[in-house]
RNA sequence: GCGGGCGUGGCGGAAUGGUAGACGCCGGGGACUUAAAAUCCCCUGAGCUUAGCUCGUCCGGGUUCGAGUCCCGGCGCCCGCACCA
């Protein structure tokens, strides 16, 4: 007899060796197995594995096993995102130096990856932090300024006035810093941008060859780029001397224009600002709102009158110029002419400081002189109060106001992109230092190949606020490498997203000398599947997008696309519990009794709050922690959880209850296997088709990462077999259930093709096949309605002719009671599915 | 504010425009046991005058023989907004 359980603390540890030792994940370059390159979104080693990490891992884990179980040389490798601020608010707050708690970090989430059985190839490990890694950053860097892909200018910064640092907009809460809790200021820095904008159109294009990407990212990406057409124009100033430039998408309500806008950063603004005492005021409201776009367009409209005037370029008309704190002075030229009737933000801020708002389009010619209803109306239209452009289309007047504007050589027609350059300079010592010199002879001077990696200094010193490297006593002065005279090192480091947008090229080869070898990268790329959060679906997305063109547009890479395929998978989430009384508190789940529907405070005996579901976050106490549940039900357990109910592409909420399910699977799963009877004799149909059937379905429920899907029918198989006598099909149809299990269970299924006699891995087995003649069912189910509601069903052999099915749909007993005797006007036939009797 | 998504039993969810609720969790009943655990079997959308009927997929309209699914208009919740990763 075999054990009677399967013990997953002794078997996990075990076969996790075996594979280990089988280098069963190693990918093989020389293969001439087809590739698949299967890649999850690496993790920022912010401490411990997160339940929502292994949701991500556990996915991509059952892929790869199935893509290697199905004849492919697959590469599924892991790696850090391992610069952030994190570890520097780390070393800030606990006195750790950030390399130290970074590599203990990964240290430990390692090991709790490596306990959950991933199918990775550790050999190709790397981190973000590691020199050996930005190094070749740097060079690309260098590569890209040669290239003309990067530049300094000015830009604006969350700045602490107490603190004297920069501040990421997640550190400034209501407009105060979060240590300092001082009003934050907008202020101009000189930084260092990547020319995104100059691939603006390519990355807009190379969206419609992403098929396999979801169309939900792909519009956010579109809309993202934003791409839109419209005029560029003048006004000019009547009280003033000197012009406003803006840019309308409408030229088409020019009529409609009853004042113009410009942002607080905009020149109009400072001059203002220099003489006027009241405008100053305002341009430092507009400034204390921060860098944030969400909080400057949810912000109330607000505006101060320069009391500059322009003139209307077609009307003639006088406008007055406001500084409005809804312009973006990053959108267009920073100003606008503002059309309250045809704008809502428009609107608003003309209601509140009473301006005029005209209307320029009507439904009808007739409806000139239709009031608003209490808001601007951005629908389409005729042209109205407009004087030569009434009565035309928006989009003919678009284009003959475009039309006028160049040839009266006031204005012309002009593509905007939404689309910003890539600022990339952040002041902060745990990131890749950017690898450059001011030199005051010689400008900004690169540093030379031979001289990288620039490293960080491991002296920093972070018991102040500010950018360590940049009051670092010696690590800036050098010489520069143009005259060798007194310089200093740029003392600003890349963002992180620099870092993530070449690593999945780095994890196909990695030589000392250069990024990536080509011919690696052009036997793994593109990654065949990515799979990770939709937080990601911009940024992160787009950034990797770009660095991949950037790199092939100066010759150093054959891509255009590095992930043929994207997956957005859900957050894991968890109900949050709160004590009762006067003051509530969040509680751990393990601090909370559920017995009884009820939530009881164990340490108080007092009932608690059951709260909403949530995504785990520490501040709500709603987080569980993978080792625990390993280490309680084995990691196979914890792995068909992540799969099991919810679809992969939403939230998936975690209960104690629901991961007690999956391991009693397992064991139910484990009888089976010691059920199986390699002797047995004759022959099972039913269970035979069901196995095949489950085989195909299995399958491509696994490659359309339907996961759910896929759990739920191997628990149907899992069942039809239980129910089955001993047979030679039912042998058969635990090898099968054995093989489907593989990818999602490793261990139990490792250990339950042991016992069964298989010899090797299951890990290296084969996927099973189906025969395709008992996928087909020979008797069909018909449902019969009356007036489209069921009333009878009937069950006939398949492919039963029409006239057959109406005749015994219309012999129904409840069909006829349900007719009552009325007349049939009507017979819908679908063959195979149902008959609908309409009367 | 702008952009994107989601909404089906007590819960997670399934359903090429064609039998709504597969599968799992919770709950209820039973078997086995001295007892418990484990396991197995059955029931489980709501209501009603319960052989059956009516209602039911966020709300309101519409298209269709037929709508969870398609269209229009709402409501609610979630994600992103360029220095969180």
């Amino acid at each position: 007899m075999t054990d009677a359980r399967f013990d997953p603390s002794q078997a996990d540890g075990r076969w996790q060796r075996a594979w280990d030792e089988a280098g069963a994940f190693r990918a093989d370059s020389g293969s001439t197995k087809p590739k698949a390159y299967v890649l999850e979104m690496f993790p920022y080693p912010s401490g411990r594995i997160h339940i929502g990490h292994v949701r991500n891992y556990t996915m991509g884990d059952v892929l790869a096993r199935y893509r290697k179980m199905t004849g492919h040389a697959v590469l599924h490798p892991m790696g850090w995102d391992a610069f952030g601020m994190p570890a520097e608010n780390a070393a800030i707050e606990q006195g750790v130096h950030p390399a130290g708690w970074t590599h203990h970090n990964i240290a430990t989430m390692k090991a709790q990856l490596q306990r959950l059985g991933f199918a990775l190839d550790w050999s190709r490990e790397l981190a973000t932090c590691d020199p050996a890694y930005y190094r070749h950053e740097q060079a690309m860097f260098i590569d890209l300024y040669h290239a003309a892909l990067v530049y300094r200018r000015q830009s604006a910064v969350n700045w602490d006035p107490v603190d004297h640092t920069v501040l990421a907009n997640e550190q400034v809460i209501d407009g105060r810093g979060w240590r300092s809790g001082a009003l934050v200021e907008r202020r101009q820095l000189n930084q260092w941008f990547l020319k995104i904008t100059q691939f603006a159109d390519e990355l807009l294009g190379g969206l419609e060859t992403l098929d396999k990407w979801p169309d939900k990212v792909r519009l956010m990406q579109e809309n993202w780029i934003g791409k839109s057409q419209g005029l560029q124009f003048h006004f000019t100033g009547s009280n003033f001397g000197g012009e406003i430039e803006v840019y309308t998408t409408r030229p088409d309500t020019i009529f409609g224009t009853s004042f113009v806008a410009v942002a607080a950063d905009h020149p109009i603004a400072q001059t203002a600002a220099a003489s006027d005492g009241r405008a100053a005021e305002f341009v430092a409201l507009c400034r204390s709102e921060g860098t944030s776009e969400a909080v400057i367009e949810a912000a109330e409209k607000l505006g101060h009158d320069t009391g500059l005037r322009v003139v209307h370029p077609l009307s003639g008309a006088q406008l007055p110029v406001y500084i409005a704190n809804f312009v973006l002075m990053e959108y267009g030229t920073g100003a606008i002419m503002a059309v309250p009737g045809h704008d809502q933000r428009d609107f608003e801020f003309a209601t509140k400081y009473a301006l005029p708002i005209p209307r320029v389009i009507a439904e009808t010619a007739a409806d000139a002189d239709q009031p608003f209803a209490g808001e601007a109306e951005a629908g389409d239209g005729v042209l109205v109060n407009s004087d030569w452009l009434d009565g035309l289309g928006v989009e003919d007047a678009k284009r003959a106001v475009i039309q006028r504007a160049q040839a009266e050589g006031w204005g012309e027609g002009k593509t905007v992109w939404r689309l910003r350059d890539w600022g990339v300079s952040r002041q902060r010592y745990w990131g890749t230092p950017i690898p450059f010199i001011h030199c005051a002879a010689c400008g900004v001077v690169p540093v030379p190949k031979d001289q990288l990696p620039v490293t960080l200094p491991e002296d920093a010193d972070f018991s102040v606020p500010g950018n360590p490297l940049d009051r670092h006593p010696t690590w800036k002065h050098v010489a520069c490498p143009g005259c060798d005279g007194p310089a200093e090192r740029e003392t600003d480091t890349l963002d992180t997203f620099v870092n993530s947008s070449w690593y999945f090229l780095r994890f196909a080869s990695q030589p000392a000398d250069k990024p990536f070898d080509r011919a690696e990268v052009a036997r793994w790329l593109p990654v065949d599947q990515y799979i990770g959060g939709v937080e990601h679906a911009i940024l992160h997305l787009l950034y990797a997008r770009f660095w991949t063109r950037a790199l092939a547009h100066i010759g150093q890479l054959d891509l255009a696309e590095p992930f043929a395929s994207l997956f957005t998978q859900g957050m894991v989430t968890h109900e949050t519990y709160r004590s009762t009384g006067n003051d509530p508190k969040w509680l751990a789940p393990e601090e909370v009794d559920l017995r009884g529907g009820k939530a009881t405070e164990k340490a108080t005996g007092r009932p608690a709050e059951i709260g909403r579901v949530v995504k785990m976050s520490k501040s709500r106490k709603n987080v569980v922690d993978p080792d625990d549940i390993v280490a309680r039900h084995g990691a196979d357990a914890v792995r068909w959880f992540m799969l099991s109910d919810s679809p992969p592409e939403r939230d998936l909420p975690w209960s104690d209850s629901g991961i007690e399910g999956c391991a009693r699977f397992v064991q139910r799963l484990w009888r089976l296997f010691t059920q199986f009877a390699p002797g047995a004799t004759g022959a099972d149909p039913g269970l035979a088709r069901k196995t095949h059937q489950a085989i195909a379905a299995v399958g491509e429920d696994i490659e359309a990462l339907a996961f759910n899907k896929a759990v739920a029918r191997i628990y149907e198989l899992a069942s039809a077999i239980e129910k089955a006598a001993p047979s030679a099909d039912r042998s058969a149809a635990i090898r099968a259930i054995l093989l489907l299990a593989a990818p999602m269970m490793p261990h139990l299924a490792e250990e339950g093709w042991a016992l069964i006699g298989e010899q090797g891995l299951i890990a290296e087995a084969e996927w099973p096949r189906h025969d395709p003649a008992l996928l087909v069912e020979d008797e069909v189910t018909i449902a019969v309605q009356v007036r489209g509601k069921l009333r009878d069903t009937l069950t006939v052999p398949r492919g039963i002719d029409r006239a057959q099915l109406e005749a015994l749909a219309l012999a129904s007993e409840k069909v006829q009671r349900s007719l009552d005797g009325a007349d049939i006007r009507k017979v819908i036939v679908v063959p195979d599915r149902l008959v609908n009797i309409v009367a």
